[in-house]
DNA sequence: TGTACATCAGTGAACGCGCGTTCACTGATGTAC
DNA sequence: TGTACATCAGTGAACGCGCGTTCACTGATGTAC
């Protein structure tokens, strides 16, 4: 039988890639990402890059599923049980800006969305859904528009999250500033 | 003595360059511009670009000087003689969502701006000195973060035009939640 | 236990391509005499 | 008015380069008998 360090071993190569190219997007902008780039920083042939993923945009892809998923779970974490409302918006906030932080070189994911078009579709699809909480909150606030401040609020989200990249660290004047707008 | 038609002939070449980017950015992005491209919509050959032009980063760059000069005029046109204030900020972004809808293909030079690293730094200036207007008026306001709000507010503003862009048309839903954002 | 075969992640040389940039040249226009 | 020269925007072939992608191959591991 299949042990499951075997089953795991290209699985771990695959994760070296989509790490690789975090590190690289920190260091370059996605535009500046280059699948040479990714295979020398992970250490693997150019062929294997094409082993695991279909062709660059595929890799793009991967790597903002990677991200938003991580997203997504720290931030359902964060605020389970707490009640709709700007609180509650403003905690998935804080902690986006805390998970961007943390995953430095992910950043670019976030903003560089409209580099690659082919792989636009599907990142547009996950931001959407990670918007789409906010807008039950805003509703429940009494929001007219509430898709359109959600938009928003997630707008504001990836500035302070850009600038607390090049930061190197949270920036409170910003979150302040967010928090304020928000009405808190 | 050189007629005034003499002097213009290698200024439009200039700005016809400029123009092609502008509406080749409309397409395909500020990343997926190419030198290339450039010529071949403004219908000159590949040299007259490098007569014109360094290197395509200073051609990025001017493109991204003209269109803010051109938003700057227009907003400093909209709201002459008007107080400090949410009401001014608000005409601000009112004015650079309909300058960024008139000329089109803009709106990529608002986002993009991390995409050509060595155009960079003039064009956060550029930017810089555009939040600096809303600054006063949050002061007035008794802000306590200015600075940090304001850079948050041109974040929704260029992301209700890129929005806007999309959709080819204004986007009212958006802008009301702006306004209300900031307590209008 | 030993041998033959299948699977499949990983390899790296080779490909064609479009890129940004250079440069010797052209030719229209203005100037000097 | 006519001729020689200077200027300079514009030209386009040519360059080297790094890109994304392909593909015949390797070699370790698991399976069949």
């Amino acid at each position: 039988m299949t042990g499951d360090t075997a089953i795991d071993r290209p699985n771990q190569t695959r994760q070296g890639l989509l790490d690789a190219g975090a590190s690289l997007v920190e260091e370059h902008g996605l535009a500046g990402l280059s699948v040479n780039m990714v295979v020398a920083r992970a250490g693997v042939a150019k062929g294997t890059f094409y082993v695991h993923f279909k062709n660059r945009s595929a890799f793009v892809d991967a790597m903002h599923e990677r991200f938003h998923a991580s997203v997504q779970e720290a931030i359902a974490e964060a605020i389970a049980g707490m009640p709709p409302g700007a609180e509650r918006i403003y905690r998935s906030s804080e902690v986006y800006l805390d998970v961007s932080l943390a995953n430095r070189g992910v950043k670019a994911l976030g903003l560089e969305t409209r580099s690659d078009p082919s792989a636009q579709a599907s990142m547009a699809a996950r931001r959407e859904r990670l918007t789409a909480a906010g807008v039950a909150d805003l509703k429940t606030m009494g929001w007219r528009d509430a898709a359109a401040a959600a938009q928003l609020l997630a707008a504001m989200t990836r500035e302070i999250s850009v600038l607390e990249f090049d930061a190197g660290k949270p920036l409170p004047a910003s979150r302040r500033a967010l928090k304020r707008l928000l009405g808190l």
